[in-house]
DNA sequence: CTAAACAGTGGACTACGCTCCAAGGTCAAG
DNA sequence: CTTGACCTTGGAGCGTAGTCCACTGTTTAG
């Protein structure tokens, strides 16, 4: 597959694509064009690595461990294993805004809504 | 209260508020001798900023309707509007992170964990 | 009076994640 | 054989959110 079906398939340009390759998200094989050549999978990874962005990793913490997931015996395991984490990186998430959630709803309807309430902020994790 | 002291009680450096009194987040009386001086209020007024931030607002977005506020006939009663407003954007983000949350957990445990599932990535919409 | 602790300015620099551009190579259709 | 779609590279530029620095001015304590 070439950049431009990739890019189309996985929803970004050309140019995001070849930036991925440089910092080392993506591996390309190459035709004997020059061309970069993509197998299927990686329409599955760049989507992969959407949702992990989503989740407020950095490409370098995503590529980090796409290259685990490479050296991992067995990759479907190391992805599940990978997922659990996320998993739970969601569910702090989550807690935070939880936490924002009823701080900010005690504030509401309050005279002067900008007196703290304590606990706001609590860091950023990834 | 000079910015220093705003600063520490803040919780963030002197740099950093002039940096938001550049881009308009904050706004500056001046002592004869051009030191800044800020009202008490701006300690919690900047809470407020990093609450907003880690809601996924950019300074931009925040200075926006922090301009608003300052025009609203009543401002307790806007900020308590906006409250509610960011309520809302906390709700959506715990949903998109719960959709996120289910898909994940579907591919946790599977063969092939990275075949998408559908739904992945709904959009940043702060 | 001097030293330390504060304040001011402008400008350079960083990291991240792209995005765009110019100049050129490759390939299939007509 | 040309046209157009596609590909290559390197490098510049951008927006966001700071961070750091040098140099200078002010205030306060000993």
């Amino acid at each position: 597959m070439r950049i431009g079906e990739l890019a189309a398939q996985a929803g970004m340009t050309r140019d995001t694509i070849r930036f991925y390759e440089k910092v080392g998200l993506v591996t390309g094989r190459r035709l004997p064009n020059g061309y970069r050549d993509f197998p299927p999978e990686t329409v599955a990874w760049l989507q992969y690595v959407r949702t992990a962005q989503a989740l407020g990793f950095s490409l370098a913490e995503i590529a980090r461990n796409g290259e685990a997931l490479r050296e991992a015996p067995d990759t479907a395991e190391a992805l599940s294993l990978l997922f659990e984490e996320k998993l739970q990186v969601i569910d702090s998430r989550i807690a935070e805004l939880t936490t924002l959630r009823a701080d900010l709803a005690l504030r509401v309807g309050t005279g002067c809504p900008l007196r703290p309430t304590g606990g706001v902020l609590p860091g950023r994790t990834p």
